[in-house]
DNA sequence: GATCCACGGGAATACACGGATG
DNA sequence: CATCCGTGTATTCCCGTGGATC
């Protein structure tokens, strides 16, 4: 048992038994160290970067597989071991013997949610490249060139850097990473992350490796091992989690959130376990098909406070303009009407909201349409009120 | 001085409907 | 009957401005 496991204990039964342990552990957004099920792939992708362990560049790669395959919870831990690793071997080349760290591969990642221009996502993988500090203003993208060139190109170092989330409503695809790192391709592999099928790609990678939705079975144990760490023990049965699982059709992030959903209303309500009422509760407060949390947790704040504040309203007899007026009189928000429909009709384009077309009312003029959240709604709430308040 | 970017504002365009027109 | 037209909204698109950083 480490020290975070006996704080968390302690920290427990101090006031009682509680319902929830932990959120992060059953957040669809927070990823494990070890993430069940993907064996087989995890020695593919090893496979892959092998030839980074002896100084030499893996081609590039593309990963790709449906939301909630485990994409991200895959490459992440990988990544994060692979990073620290190398910066070990780096740091023992440092102290021991004070050559230059040119034969030690860098891994890094990058994911592209939370830029939106193509200078926000260049600066970013140069960042997660770089151990100095990158100016993001007063210098052009030109500089950034410069400095891969400067940095791998003219010194020998080589890196792998994974890019997540490429090819999404709000993100960039694979080709914007291809033109900014083909720059100096013998210096820097890119290992893309994303969802559509590779033969749609117009840039093709030299490898693919597809993860396909979970089995049912294997995510019933990876729901199984998250209540088990987010959860009281015994707090929920097993047939509940395989009834969430059967539900999900194999998408982790789905699963998640319901199950998330689940222990907030059962949380809320002061219960102990979460029966199975509260478990179907937490299914509808996922809308099927639903965008990742993870995409909404990157929106810029304002853009979530304005969801936010659209959870509280009645939305369905609201049409967008006047869900807009009622959200921008709340003065803490200090944003125009306009612009709040702005960001309505930018959210319903990417897949955050839905856009349906009301029942005319006047008969005059072009029918108003209404927007319903497509995200988690129970999830969203829990994680926007813990980091902003309310 | 250069450069990036979020906002706000509003112009331009699309759409729906009823009624007029050929 | 098929189209066109006018009116009133909804929706999309674009650009200037100002703050901030280097």
């Amino acid at each position: 048992m480490n020290i975070e496991e006996r704080v968390a204990r302690r920290r427990r039964s101090d006031d009682g038994p509680h319902l929830i342990r932990s959120y992060d552990a059953l957040s669809p957004a927070a990823h494990v160290r070890d993430p069940d099920g993907r064996g087989s792939t995890l020695e593919r992708l090893l496979d892959h970067l092998e030839p980074a362990f002896d100084g030499d560049l893996p081609s590039n790669a593309y990963v790709w597989g449906p939301k909630g395959s485990g994409k991200s919870a895959l490459v992440t831990a990988l990544f994060s071991e692979l990073g620290r690793v190398s910066r070990d071997v780096r740091s023992s080349i440092h102290t021991t013997t004070r050559v230059d760290d040119t034969d030690a591969t860098g891994f890094a990642y990058v994911d592209a949610r939370g830029t939106r221009t193509e200078f926000g996502l260049q600066h970013a993988i140069l960042d997660a490249l770089l151990d100095e500090r990158v100016p993001k203003q007063g210098v052009g993208g030109d500089r950034f060139v410069e400095l891969l060139e400067e940095r791998f190109a003219e010194s020998g170092r080589t890196a792998v850097v994974a890019i997540d989330h490429l090819g999404e409503p709000e993100t960039f695809p694979v080709g914007t990473v291809e033109s900014f790192l083909g720059r100096i391709p013998e210096s820097i592999a890119w290992l893309a992350i994303g969802r559509t099928p590779p033969e749609d790609r117009e840039v093709q990678a030299e490898s693919t490796v597809h993860l396909p939705a979970y089995q049912e079975y294997v995510l019933v144990d990876v729901l199984t091992s998250r209540a088990s760490q987010g959860l009281a023990h015994g707090a929920i049965s097993h047939e509940e989690l395989r009834r969430i699982a059967t539900w999900s059709g194999g998408d982790a992030h789905d699963a998640l959130a319901a199950l998330f959903g689940a222990a907030v209303l059962a949380s809320e309500a002061e219960k102990r376990t979460i029966d199975p009422e509260t478990v179907t509760a937490g299914m509808e407060a996922v809308p099927r098909p639903s965008a990742a949390i993870g995409q909404v947790l990157a929106l810029p704040e304002n853009r979530q406070r304005v969801l936010r504040r659209l959870l509280d309203l009645d939305v369905t007899d609201h049409s967008i303009g006047t869900s807009a007026e009622t959200i921008a009189a709340d003065e803490s928000l200090d944003l125009s009407a306009t612009t709040v429909k702005r960001f309505l009709y930018e959210l319903a384009e990417s897949g955050v909201l839905r856009r349906t077309r009301a029942e005319r009312t006047d008969g005059l003029g072009r029918p108003p349409s209404r927007v319903e959240p497509r995200f988690p709604t129970l999830v969203f709430r829990r994680v926007f009120d813990a980091a902003y308040g309310r």
